[in-house]
RNA sequence: GGCCCGGUGGUUCAGUUGGUUAGAACGCCGCCCUGUCACGGCGGAGGUCGUGGGUUCGAGUCCCAUCCGGGUCGCCA
């Protein structure tokens, strides 16, 4: 029987009350965590999002009335406890943050009763996660990812404070916009005046944000909603969180440093880790060739070698014709790692295989200083020596090699490397390691549409002197785009993006977009740049994955409150589902059955 | 779309080469208990082993298909 709050008011929460507190009558609500009955006595541990607090319940204090209602509580009952603040004559509890005090009830109110919940409330909850989603508002109420959602908060308000004292204007943009074709697959939102007409939910607020510098704003930024219908991974959903921002009048420098602060800010002051400042920067080239990734992760060395120099005269066949197909040669030192066994050798070769590569050539340094090696024999003494020392390998090490093209020795070696640091252990959550990752390639090619696309996007600035080769050599130009990177994951991006009309009109040239289908497509950014438009830059973060590593978790869903499974779909409300007929009607559109 | 891992009372798990009535812990229900806090004591209920086929005298266990969840590759301007 549920009962009124009425005449009651909430006077703290459990844990901001302390032994100072000694003495006074308080009013305290939350949920029923525990209950213990001694028979006379009854403790319960009553819970809120700031934490527990004990009650105590006797008769002589709170009246036979209150005491039978004590003696109905369970867990996750709402109940109301008006009483006395007192230093525990029993022993303290030292796991509790209010484990010195107890607050004796006089009175009882059960505001609402609670069926047996489908799990326990608990911390560090082992309960599957398919069952946690389900019941996504108990899931909710347990500490961690309570504590998980305050903190994600707390960057929120912090970053906002930030960028509005650093003069940024909070600016909404549209959710309800026009479908643009490249880049990720947009979802589609039909229209019921304009039957056949479809919206597009935004991958980013991107052509928005450069409208309102055209517009003058000088300094935007938006906590900004985002949806791409791709497939869903532990680090991505398809509806997520940017901190977006736009600056105009300004340079690359301009906007790493605003945003060196930001970070600096909020590492500091929420986490007190101190990063230091100016965050290293290094170009894409050089990324690629020292870790394989446009994003590495520098908690650890492991870096690529390029051995192509040292192995074009050995008869290894794979070194071969790997060379002579215009491809590379590079390897990582596992250091101390000689004595692998050659069943997890396998598996790193089956892993690599995994990323393109048609096999992974190694060399085992014995402690005696000989060779143990796949290829071995292909090689003369002088020869391994040769590639033994061009890695720097020592007795002990092991030694492991892609042959392709670079592309592939890249992805293969970047990601070898990382799943050797993830089996040594070499990976610390909170050792953070920050990167700008600049001069991306402005363009790559894609096999599939048989043309370049856009790296970052197609308003993306090329280097001025790297401008000419766009005809000659579109791959070779490099974009004034940048990436901060954290512990090999990819933070945000942005880049600066093209003011001029006529550095414009050839992206789309060359991205294979003819006059009119850039003007249909983004007529409006055109034609106000048309207008007189400000020099302009940004940068947006992935503010989910920003939470979920400040914060330490493996997933992005302990840091959104009502995520998406795999298949993006929600397990709690079920959603999508199919519609009525009606409403199908209406925006006139018909389901094709399979 | 490919590959890998998982699905057994409410929860988390065990379950041997296929062999009696599928076990444990926690939770739940009832009774008892005035200093508990992983409370304790006594008693009790609760399972078509994700689903559908198949093999077999016999399937939680083996085979096939399928559903659900996770990870990953492709994908993610």
């Amino acid at each position: 029987m549920a009962e009124s709050m009425l005449g009651l008011k909430r006077s703290h929460r459990c844990t901001e009350l302390s032994l100072e507190n000694a003495g006074q009558e308080v009013t305290v609500m939350g949920w029923v965590q525990k209950s213990r009955n001694k028979g006379g006595i009854i403790f319960v541990d009553l819970r809120d999002r700031s934490g527990i607090l004990q009650i105590i319940f006797e008769e002589s204090d709170c009246g036979s009335e209150s005491f039978a209602k004590a003696e109905k509580l369970r867990s996750e009952f709402v109940i109301a406890v008006t009483g006395v603040v007192e230093k525990r004559s029993g022993a303290a509890n030292e796991n509790l943050a209010t484990g010195a005090i107890e607050v004796r009830a006089k009175s009882l109110r059960i505001l609402s009763e609670s069926e047996t919940p489908p799990f326990h409330i608990e911390e560090n909850s082992r309960t599957k996660e398919e069952l946690r989603l389900k019941y996504r508002f108990l899931d909710l109420r347990r500490p961690d990812i309570q504590r998980n959602l305050m903190f994600r908060s707390r960057i929120a308000i912090l970053t906002r404070q930030f960028l509005a004292e650093e003069g940024f204007l909070e600016i909404e943009t549209p959710t309800l916009i026009k479908s643009t074709p490249e880049g990720a697959r947009d979802y589609l939102v039909p229209s019921r005046v304009h039957p056949g007409s479809f919206y597009a939910l935004p991958q980013s607020p991107q052509l928005f944000k450069q409208l309102l510098m055209c517009s003058g704003y000088d300094r935007y930024f938006q906590l900004a909603r985002c949806y791409r219908d791709e497939d869903l991974r532990a680090d991505r959903q398809p509806e997520f969180t940017q901190i977006d921002m736009e600056m105009s009048f300004v340079d690359v420098d301009d906007v790493l440093d605003v945003n060196e602060r930001l970070l600096h800010r909020l590492f500091k002051e929420l986490l007190n880790v101190e990063v230091p400042l100016p965050i290293p920067r290094m170009t894409w080239q050089e990324a690629m060739n020292r870790f394989g990734s446009d994003k590495p992760d520098l908690r650890f060395g492991m870096e690529l070698k390029d051995v192509s120099e040292v192995v074009k005269d050995c008869e290894f066949v794979v070194f071969k014709s790997a060379l002579e197909n215009g491809g590379t040669v590079r390897g990582i030192n596992a250091q101390g790692q000689g004595a692998m066994p050659r069943k997890k050798i396998d598996a790193l070769v089956a892993y690599a295989k995994d990323f393109g590569a048609k096999g992974l050539a190694y060399v085992a340094i014995q402690e005696d200083g000989s060779y143990k090696s796949s290829f071995a024999k292909f090689m003369t003494e002088e020869q391994m020596k040769a590639l033994a020392d061009a890695m720097e390998g020592k007795p002990g090490d092991l030694l492991l090699f892609a042959a392709d093209k670079k592309e592939v020795v890249w992805s293969v070696l970047g990601n070898l490397r990382l799943e050797l640091a993830r089996q040594l252990d070499l990976l610390k959550k909170d050792d953070y390691k920050f990167l700008w990752v600049t001069e991306f390639p402005l363009l790559e090619y894609s096999e599939e549409e048989n043309r370049y696309v856009a790296m970052h996007h197609p308003f993306t600035m090329p280097m001025d002197e790297d401008w000419h080769l766009i005809d000659s050599d579109p791959g070779a130009v490099r974009a004034k785009a940048y990436d901060i990177v954290l512990n090999g994951t990819e933070l945000g991006g942005g880049s600066v993006r093209i003011h001029q009309s006529d550095i414009q009109s050839k992206m789309f040239e060359v991205l294979g977009f003819t006059p009119e289908k850039a003007q249909e497509q983004f007529g409006f950014l055109l034609d106000a740049f048309k207008y007189g438009v400000p020099p302009h830059a940004g940068l947006a973060y992935g503010f989910d994955r920003l939470a979920m590593l400040m914060v330490g978790a493996d997933n992005i869903r302990d840091v959104i409150a009502f995520p998406k499974v795999k298949d993006a779909s929600c397990l709690m409300t079920e959603a999508p589902t199919p519609v009525d007929e009606k409403q199908l009607q209406e925006l006139g559109i018909a389901i094709v059955k399979e």
